[in-house]
Formats: C-alpha cells, structure tokens, sequence
DNA sequence: TGGATTTGTTCGATATTTGAACAACAAATT
DNA sequence: AATTTGTTGTTCAAATATCGAACAAATCCA
C-alpha cells in the first residue's frame, strides 16, 4: 500500500532512497569548482562544502585519481581533464550528427550556430559552431546553461508538446504561447530577449530514448530574411532527427 | 634556490590515504557510461562496477540528482547534460583564449584545428573547429584521449621540456628525439603516425598553474609549405600564452 | 631566520553504506 | 488469460567505510 492514487507511470521522481553523501559532497565539489573563477585552497573547497579540511581532502584525492580534478603547483585544485572525456559521451550521437549541420549553418548565415538539450529549468548547450569572421564570440560556449524559459531553443523545445504535457513534464514552467505559433511555422524565435540587440531563432530536435533538444543560430538583430533561416533550422533539425533514427 | 638537483618536492604524488570508494564507485559509473555505446541497464551498469544492484541504484540515483546521468523511458541510463556544464571549468581561460585563433586557422589554412592538454599518458582534446568545407570531420571531437607519445602534439609539449625533466614528470613514457628539432623551430610535426594519409602540427602552449597544452592542426597529406603552417601555429600559440599571462 | 599558514597522516567512534530479501510492475510466453 | 521472466524500486540489520580531532611536515612570507 504505497501508492495511494498514484499519477502512475510517467516514471515519476519519487526519490525516496537517500542519496549517498560521500558522492553527493564530490559532485558539488565538482560544481563549485566549476564555477569558481580561480583555483581555490583546499581549505576554501572544504569551507564551500561544509565538511572538515580532511574530509574534503580525501574527496580531492579520489578525484584527482580520476583526471577530473588537477592542481597546480601551489597544490590548489581545478577543474581536470577527465571531465571533459566524460562530457564527450553525453548525446553522443547527437553531437556527431549536429555537427556538421552546424558548420554548414554558421558559415552560410554568418551566426553563431549551437545545439541545446532541455535540462529541469534550462537548456545546456553542447556544441557551437563560430562564423569565419566572428568578431566577438557571442558566448554560447558548450556547457553554458540557459533559463528554458528564455530564448528561441526553450520555445522550440515546448513546442513539441501540448500544454498538458509540458505542466506535466516541468511543473512550475509557464508554457509559453510563442510556442503555438513555433508549431505552426516549424521554428521558433526570440528577440531582445536574453540580450538587448540579439536575437536567436531555434528548430526542435526529438532524440528517440533522449531529452528533447533544439538546433538554433543566434545573431545581431538586424532585417534578415527570418522565416528563410528559419527554415534551414527547421530542415537541419529534420536531416538531423533522420540519422539519429 | 629551489633545489638544484634535489629531484624531491615536485609535488610527489605519494597517493597513501585511501580513496573513497562510494565516490570511486560513482565516477567508475560515469566513464562506464561515457564510453558505452548504448544505454545501459541498472544491471548491466551493477555488473560492470562489480557492485551488488541495490548499490548501483543508489549510486545512480544521486548522479541522476546532479544531471550527471538520465534515463530514457525504459530506465535505462546514460550520461547527462550536467557533464557538459562541468566540462565547461576545464582550462576555461584557455579554451576561451584559443577559440578565436582555432577559427583563423581552421579556415583560412582549411584544417581541423584542436587543442589538446597533457593527462598522465594522453592527450585529451579540448576544443575543435572544423574549418568551412570539411567533408568527413577528422575524428578530433573534444574529449577524445591520444595518447601522448603518438602525434605532434605530444612531441609539442615534450619541446618544452628537458629530457631530465621529461622523465620526472612522466616517469616510463620515452622521450622522443623530434622533441630536441621541434623546439628549436618552434612546432612539432607528425606524418602518418596515428592513421596512414594523414599528418599533424601542433605547438606548444604554457598555461600557468595549469597543464601543458598545445595547439594543432590536422590534415591529409600534401605537399603543404609545413614551414609556414608550423609558423602560423607557433604564433598562435604564442598570442595565447599572452593572453593567459 | 623565524613564525604563520597550509598540506598531509593517523586512528578510534560512529554514522553511512552495504546487500539480501521482498514488492511492484511490464513485457513476453504459453 | 494466466504464467514466466525480466526489470525497477524499497526496506532494514549488520558491517565497514567515513568522519573529524589532533598531530607532523612541508611551504610561504615578512
């Protein structure tokens, strides 16, 4: 008698077993690292972590083991390597299919071509493909996170589901009504939105057994033609989804 | 007066308290995922860490908390978006200094350009660009281990550094002989040593407080002016290491 | 050269993890 | 349909891995 009336089967987050500490601590140790401007002390880790120097030592080591984690010859502590390794697994097939699409897009266009994969609150881009000649990068690093909630990718991304589905699927989120219209065309767009100036226009990609994903360009707001990159987003993002099937 | 000759306090890595295992455990199950071709099973992923399945769950569980794993309809599990946001602290002035220099030299030399890092035995790739037309991508994704003997990077970043010094830091790897002309030129040069047809330049890239790195060019073999290519890397390498400093 | 700061080690107490057994569910199978 | 087989998810006492204080040894800095 555990499920009273359940909202059965959409493989719900129930979480009832504990987390285990000892590796929770090691990833946050990992986030904080991440974030973190500079090296930091071992004693700064521990503070951040909450946890006495030894323990965040042992955590350091175990890491350090591992490549993802390096010191540098003061002995503070950064990011290692083996991350980066580990990253290359994540959507694997959707990186290698993405990215030649990408080039082609940012190199045709002149933009900033990236792909995005829906995260809880927000979109994480995994791969970005600069414009020959572009003068500042426009920041959308691989692994950069991003709001769901703004910018063409989220919209693109709602648009593949009803509004039912999205409450269901991200309780909380608004459902924005841009994506109504993003459903219709096949593309979604967002100006000003992020950055006073830019403007980002998005083509949602399903991958089968993944989370929903989106290829977009981002570019100074200026008179394009939308609705012609918008279809080129919309016929990647079609090209792509075929190989991935 | 540091120590002359005194080999001792290159921070040594002694390596005597032990590594946690949970989080030994918990890491082991990410780079099972990362290089598994599918997603896996609870059993499958209990199996390989050689751990009984309820304590895969858990281990499991607490990853999917931090996005470091997900799990597609069926439950299975894979590596997650959270990685990439990790990945993202690796050598971040680096990475955020090279871009630029990787996307002049990917087109206008029409080559993939990389940077890689030193990591124990490899090289790991860090950032890539594809130069405008590339037909196949030359295999040079981010993430991707080489190992450190095999290719111009490596040689790259032995030219930084004595023989003595060589076998201190990487204590079994031979030192390659290449490494004595590639510093006095400036780039390190490797033909048909990885796959048949194809060669690489790279040079080398001091990052303070962080590891060696190098930057560097793949491409089929031609008869390419390699002086002026190598030169071009040299240069490059070199406006980065400024940037850094 | 000293003194202050930080890293690294050891070890008993205890809180965390472990693993077996069980329950619930889904998909094939007969 | 009922049965089998394969999963995932939960619980709890026992075992042990982890915790944190106190100590030793480097390293930095004025």
């Amino acid at each position: 008698m555990m499920s009273p009336s359940a909202a059965k089967s959409l493989r719900e987050t129930t979480a009832t077993v504990s987390p285990s500490q000892t590796l929770s601590r090691g990833i946050q140790a990992l986030e904080i690292l991440a974030s973190a401007e500079r090296p930091l002390t071992i004693a700064e880790l521990a503070g951040a972590l909450g946890v006495h120097r030894s323990v965040a030592y042992r955590i350091l080591r175990t890491l350090e083991d591992h490549s993802l984690l390096v010191r540098d010859d003061a002995g503070r502590v950064q990011p290692g390597p083996g991350l980066a390794v580990l990253a290359r697994g994540v959507s694997r097939d959707l990186q290698t299919a993405a990215l030649p699409e990408l080039t082609q897009l940012a190199n045709t266009l002149n933009m900033t071509a990236f792909v995005a994969v829906w995260d809880h609150q927000d979109c994480v881009t995994l791969v970005t493909v600069e414009p020959r000649h572009s003068a500042a990068t426009l920041a959308q690093h691989p692994g950069t996170r991003h709001p769901v909630n703004t910018g063409a990718p989220g919209i693109a991304i709602q648009s593949t589901m009803s509004e039912e589905q999205w409450a269901a699927r991200a309780p909380g989120l608004p459902y924005r009504p841009e994506a109504a219209e993003a459903r219709r065309i096949g593309y979604a767009a967002s100006h000003d939105e992020v950055i006073a100036g830019l403007s980002s226009l998005a083509a949602p990609i399903q991958v089968p057994g993944g989370r929903p994903a989106a290829i977009a360009v981002v570019y100074i707001r200026r008179e394009q033609d939308q609705a012609a990159v918008g279809e080129a987003l919309a016929a990647s993002a079609a090209r792509i989804e075929s190989q991935l099937a």
